[in-house]
DNA sequence: CGAACCGTTGATAGTATTCAAACCTTGTGG
DNA sequence: CCACAAGGTTTGAATACTATCAACGGTTCG
């Protein structure tokens, strides 16, 4: 067995796992939450956000909404956007507020998150490296966003991006698709949550996770979950005991292993005949 | 008691809803089906979609996406544009398609479909008159579109409505707005699906539709079901059996009646609190 | 060390589904 | 005109899945 070197496959657990319930490694956790992100075997040196030279060289640009603009035009978005951090838990913006911004998820994971008076809560999605927030440039926000772990952002106000928008057509087209891809994946989700079983919206989440990771980084079996298990349920429609059991059972069928911070997949194909 | 005159009360309904399951007036359930899309009393001199001027004396042009176009640009939409009517459960298009057409309702109701391979069933929404399919212009429909009742939709390629819209940004700002407004209402459904119960759902639905019709015509108590039972119970992830109970729930709260081919409200402010 | 939080597991309850049958409406054909 | 078939709706009884209530184990942090 070849330490420290293949990321993927994620030495660090295949030890702790056979080691039975030794404490984790917290570098093998940290490294699994980095993985969201970061692309390559050189997690150390990975550098989201903007750095001193602006939106050039960052590493989220080709697949957000910023990758439909030239480099010149990079320049001016550099100008009008501010890179902001969150704690954990942080509000980045509460539901039914007038939308003074949007945002482009540089880092981390947020929660978006709808509310009935009486508490009851609906996530109605995740927002990951590249994703952003405010799309719909809506003049008021129809959903809270809450950092899950620590995130970096551009930050635009909304008026100021308005006026860019305005003047790139390019970029306006842009933010549709996204929008028409957020439509659609808000379709599959009512689909999820008006007809799977518990087990099919567990086992669902899963791969989509392991898909969206996909796209913004290294394809692993191994997938973090920086959200707590309530944020899994609220997502899903389930109580949190529904998802501790269903995932448990899921292990129980050797379709995944419970790690530090995630799970890892054990077989894909039978989690992808699970989630029908 | 005024007879034939106003619309709004319904006046044809009351009578058989107190003869007591006296056979009802075919011309009242018609009446009420033409809600749908028909504002003010002359329902009979009612002409949805285009005439033979086109575009310009359109009912639905102002709230729908066309809203955005000055009559001169009409002309050329209308060129690019074709009048096609389908017949109750004909499918305007499949999920997964290729998106070889883009649509604007102008009467009657489409329910928008998503199955898995075991035959269950999610209606993601329902479109009615002035709402656009295929917004998200997309190389494939995600979703499958039906006629609910008889239907009436211009149809555009869509590649001639790319090409369309291309030149035109006020009316890609406008396609965005309209995609913004169904994401929201799209996060609103997973809420209702994920965390609200039969009752809820039902309650919510309904009132939702009622708003949807103020929008596109009269504001009535009157709320016409073209859909069937069936339709609901897939639009709001319950048994169809569910559905039917909860009304009959309803009917014994005083909250509503049921009268052929839709609901009167008794109590919208009842059903508001049931809605949660 | 204890409090707080998160996750897991067990027992029980409840809401919605499933299965089944009856009812109603509509349309067809004798 | 009535009988009958077909499709949709409603109602009833039993089941099942998931939620709720409760307790416990593990980790973190002051």
């Amino acid at each position: 067995m070849h330490l420290g070197i293949d990321l993927d496959q994620g030495p660090l657990w295949l030890i702790e796992i056979k080691l039975l319930k030794i404490r984790a490694n917290p570098k093998a956790g940290h490294l699994m939450t980095s993985l969201a992100a970061c692309a390559g075997p050189e997690a150390s040196s990975c550098q989201h956000g903007r750095s001193a030279n602006g939106c050039d060289d960052c590493k989220v640009r080709l697949f957000s909404v910023c990758g439909a603009l030239a480099s010149s035009e990079l320049d001016e978005l550099d100008r009008i956007s501010q890179v902001r951090t969150f704690a954990p838990k942080a509000t980045l913006f509460e539901q039914d507020a007038l939308a003074g911004s949007v945002f482009n998820v540089t880092e981390g994971v947020v929660r978006l998150c709808k509310s009935l008076p009486d508490g009851r809560r609906q996530i109605v999605g995740f927002a990951l490296a590249g994703d952003f927030l405010g799309l719909a440039l809506m003049d008021r926000y129809s959903v809270a966003a809450e950092a899950v772990t620590e995130v970096r952002a551009c930050r635009f106000t909304r008026s100021a991006f308005l006026a860019y928008v305005d003047d790139r057509p390019h970029l306006l087209r842009r933010l549709h698709e996204f929008a028409g891809h957020e439509l659609s994946l808000a379709q599959d989700q009512m689909l999820l949550l008006g007809r799977k079983t518990a087990e099919e919206k567990v086992a669902a989440f899963l791969l989509n996770l392991q898909a969206r990771y996909g796209r913004i980084g290294t394809t692993s079996v191994n997938v973090p979950l920086p959200m707590s298990r309530q944020d899994i349920a609220d997502y899903l429609g389930l109580a949190i005991e529904t998802v501790s059991r269903t995932l448990t059972k899921l292990v129980r069928k050797k379709a995944l292993v419970i790690v530090p911070d995630g799970v890892r997949l054990l077989s894909v194909t039978a989690l992808e005949q699970l989630a029908a």
